[in-house]
This record gives C-alpha cells, structure tokens and sequence, in this order.
DNA sequence: AATATAAGCAACCGCATGGTG
DNA sequence: TCACCATGCGGTTGCTTATAT
C-alpha cells in the first residue's frame, strides 16, 4: 500500500502532490515562482502547477504550438520541451473534452481497438477532444477489470480484426453475437478515412439512395449510399456538429469541422472530410508531399502556409491562408520521392482540370487551438459559416466531378493511385454483411474502370459480399 | 475509524520518426 | 550520408481518490 500525503489541498491544481516532485537534474530548490538563468538550468519534474500552466498557455498564445524546447529558453519555466507539449496536449488545449467517456465514445474505443489494436493516437484521431492518454488510461483500466473479472476483451459482435505481436494486450476475436453496443455506428476505419460517423443502417435503408451527382452516373451507382451522410447542422447532438445522417441528394461530406484560433481571430481553419470513397481516390494523387490536396474554387483566393520553396509549384503563390476548402484525403502513403512540380503536373494531366482548378498541397496545418465542437459560443454564427462551406463544397465537387475525365476515359497511369495492399474485410461489427448489392456499387464496372484483377473479385463475389480487399482496388 | 484494495489519472521514459543542415 | 534536433507514440510508473473490509 502505497499512499502519499502531501498535506496540501489536493483538489488545488496548484498544489504539488507528489511528495517526490523534484527536478529532472540538479539538487538546487525549486521555489516556484520561476527564476533566473540558474533555475532553468534545472528541469522540474511531476504534477504542474496553475502558475506553470499560466505560463506556458501564455507562452502559446504569443508562439502558437510546436517549438516546445524554446519554451523553457524563452520563459521562466522550468520544464522541458516534452513535458510542456504533454501538458499542452492533454490538459490546456481549448478543444479539450473533459469529464467521462460518453457510452458512445465508449463503444467507439471497443470498436476502434477492435480494429487498430493498441494505436492510441490513431483512436484518438477518431474522438474530437479526447486524448491518447485519455483512451489509453481508459483502456487499461478496462482490461484490468474484465480480466480479473474473466471477461472477454471485447463485448459480443466486435471482432478484433487487427492483431500486432507488439503488445501483450491484443484481444483475441471473440464470437459475433448481437451486442450491446449495436446502437452506434461501428466505424469502418480500415486505414483509410470512410465516414466518422458512418451509420450503416442508415446507409443501406433505401431511403438514402437519393440521387449521387449527376455528373457521376458512371463512377457510382445512384444507390451508393456511404456518400450520402449528410450532417444536418441544426439538429447537432453535440455542439456544432450533427450525427444524424440525413439523405442528401448531392455529394456530402461526412462531418465538416471548422477550427480556430480564440488567440487569433485570423488564424482559422476548415477541413472537410470526405468520405473515403471512390471520390478520394480520384482526388487522391498518390506521392503528393502531403497527405491533403486543395481543391481551389474557381475565383478564391489562395491561402496558404508558406511551403518550401522545391515544393512550390512556378506561379503558384503560398501566401498564408485564411481558409479555404480542403478535401482530406485518405492518408495512406508516404510521399513518393517525387518533387512537388512533378506531382502537380503528373495529376493536373492525369485529371484533366481544367484552368480554373489547381491542385495544391497542403502544408501540415499548424493550429488545431480551438474547435468549434467545443466553443461555439465563442465565434456567432461560425455554425451558418460551416454550414455555408458545407454547400459550398457541396457544389465545387460537383464541378469537380464534372471537370474529371469520365471514367473510361481515366489515362495510362492511374493504375499507379490505386492502392492494392490487402485490407482486412469489412466489419460493419452489428451483423450488417455489406454485399455488392446493398452498396449499390457495380463492381464489374468499378473493376473494369481500375482494371482489378477479375479474379480476386470473383472470389469475393462468390461470397456475395462486398470486402474492402477488393474494394480498395478502386479506392 | 482505520486500513486495504481498486480505480482513475497525470506524468515520465525510451524509442521511433521525420526534418534539417 | 550522417548527426542532430524536435516531435510524437506507446508503455509504464506512481500518485490521488473511491470503495470495500
């Protein structure tokens, strides 16, 4: 038994609780109110204190994020770079949820362990305002309770689909039964970005096979329905964004976040995220130095990081942003050894686009200070703005789509995109089989587009379903 | 009330990776 | 090519708090 008593007030963030909190090297006294060259020659170790937060969110706010070790150069406080991205990330970050998982997170983090293993970060990825440490601390708590309680990794109906030798944690698939959890929408995560918050139900009711873009009758089948989750803005069950999926007779992005800065009222950010469809594929030049690609509307202006000047492309100016209307794309491979120039050119043949369009990379975004999940109040009407974007976007990848070569016409090389490496079958985890049918894509057609090989697709067809080893032959 | 144990959480550490000169 | 540095990730530790005995 092991219980520490500091004798201070142990709800007070200011109070130390480690009896042993000391500094990282040195024998010299920490007084706590910062300090002279001397102090910073010794790094402080264990809980932080409200006055070390102070500093460093301060430090933030003048420096932005990144440059970790420079706070320590730059401040009186006495922590390194590490520690103060660690307590920058887990703690002061604006966009931060706090509190308990919600049992939707909860069932989340089953299903995405179920499919990515021991991958925090990746989870973490997948639940705005929750932290790796957060999922992880959750997890390790929960495996600690089910095995003393004898109790399987995973409830009924999740199968764990991803297994790494690494760690001693990995859950053994369990049998598929229908499970508690079946009310929310498993995520078909497969390394490759489909839709956050995909309801296949919803998906494969024939409600929701409205109609796709016109100009795309050739890619899909009208009755493609990941494409259709359409986030209604004004029935959000959480601040900003909607969960409900709602048939959209266009293309739609599947959730659509818009970030700022509460530190800069000219540092913002949209993303949209797309479905990880035949879409991302088309717009998805494989080798770009980054894993985004622009889609600049005809007219807009361009804003954007500064990049390298060998990743510039001639007459491409890379002012900075101030927002713009990104399609994330699947981030699936590295950069190929190929210089910016050469992807541009590559691509912007490969597409056909016309002139209006420009393909761009984007530059790692920098910000993620504040998102509007978590302060809507903070900007009024950012919730009519995002949901302006989101029309907006709407209508540029119609243009877009009108822009693209018609499928049979896709030129020599494009083979090259497409990503052959063998995914693991789709787990809809509730039962759902998604098969060829249901999803309404052809996929003698789609083969035929991507030159698939015809019999690995027999074989998926022979089990009348649909898996993503063969789906990612065309995406 | 005192003690033991479990649960939850924050923070640290080592290592891997990527960028840069 | 190499070394250095910054950053990120996953595992682990150890503290506080809650609950059980």
């Amino acid at each position: 038994m092991m219980v520490a008593h500091s004798g201070v007030s142990l709800g007070d963030a200011t109070a130390f609780r480690k009896p042993n909190v000391g500094f990282a090297s040195s024998s010299s006294a920490f007084d706590g109110s910062g300090g002279g060259a001397a102090a910073k020659q010794a790094l402080k170790k264990g809980p932080w204190t409200a006055a070390e937060d102070a500093i460093l969110m301060e430090y933030v706010r003048k420096n932005g994020e990144g440059n970790w070790n420079a706070v320590q150069k730059n401040t009186s406080l006495a922590r390194c770079g590490k520690s103060c991205r660690l307590r920058w990330t887990n703690h002061l970050r604006p966009n931060l949820k706090k509190g308990s998982f919600t049992q939707e997170e909860e069932s989340l983090i089953l299903h995405l362990h179920a499919q990515l293993g021991n991958k925090w970060a990746r989870m973490a990825a997948q639940l705005p305002g929750r932290t790796d440490n957060e999922i992880k601390n959750f997890w390790n708590t929960r495996i600690k309770r089910r095995i003393r309680q004898g109790l399987p990794l995973y409830p009924n109906g999740i199968t764990a689909q991803k297994q790494t030798a690494s760690s001693p944690m990995q859950p053994q698939p369990q049998p598929i039964a229908p499970a508690a959890i079946r009310g929310w929408p498993p995520l078909p995560i497969q390394n490759r970005t489909i839709s956050t918050f995909f309801d296949p139900a919803a998906a494969l009711s024939p409600s929701t096979n409205s109609l796709m873009s016109p100009h795309s009758p050739t890619i899909l089948s009208p009755k493609a329905p990941v494409l259709n989750s359409h986030y209604d803005l004004d029935n959000s069950s959480f601040p900003g964004f909607a969960s409900t999926p709602q048939a959209s007779p266009l293309i739609s992005p599947s959730s659509c976040s818009f970030q700022f800065s509460p530190f800069n009222s000219n540092h913002r950010d949209l993303t949209i995220q797309w479905p990880g469809t035949v879409y991302d594929t088309l717009l998805k030049p494989a080798g770009l130095p980054s894993n985004h690609l622009f889609l600049s509307p005809p007219g807009e202006k361009h804003v954007f990081h500064d990049k390298p000047e060998h990743e510039t492309s001639p007459g491409v100016s890379m002012p900075k942003r101030s927002g713009n209307i990104e399609l994330l794309v699947n981030p699936l491979e590295p950069a190929e050894a190929l210089t910016w120039n050469e992807n541009l050119q590559k691509y912007s043949d490969l597409f056909n686009l016309p002139n209006e369009f420009s393909l761009k990379p984007a530059h790692a975004w920098d910000i993620a200070d504040c998102s509007y999940n978590s302060c809507p109040e903070t900007v009024p009407g950012m919730k009519n703005q995002v949901k302006d974007v989101n029309d907006q976007a709407n209508n540029e990848i119609s243009k877009l789509l009108q822009s693209i070569t018609t499928p049979g016409d896709i030129p020599e090389g494009f083979n090259n995109l497409v990503d052959s490496r063998s995914l693991p079958p789709l787990d809809l985890g509730s039962g759902v089989v998604v098969t060829e049918d249901s999803l309404g894509l052809d996929m003698h057609q789609i083969a035929s587009i991507f030159q698939a090989d015809p019999g690995s697709s027999d074989t998926n067809r022979q089990a009348a379903s649909c898996t993503w080893d063969n789906v990612p032959r065309m995406c």
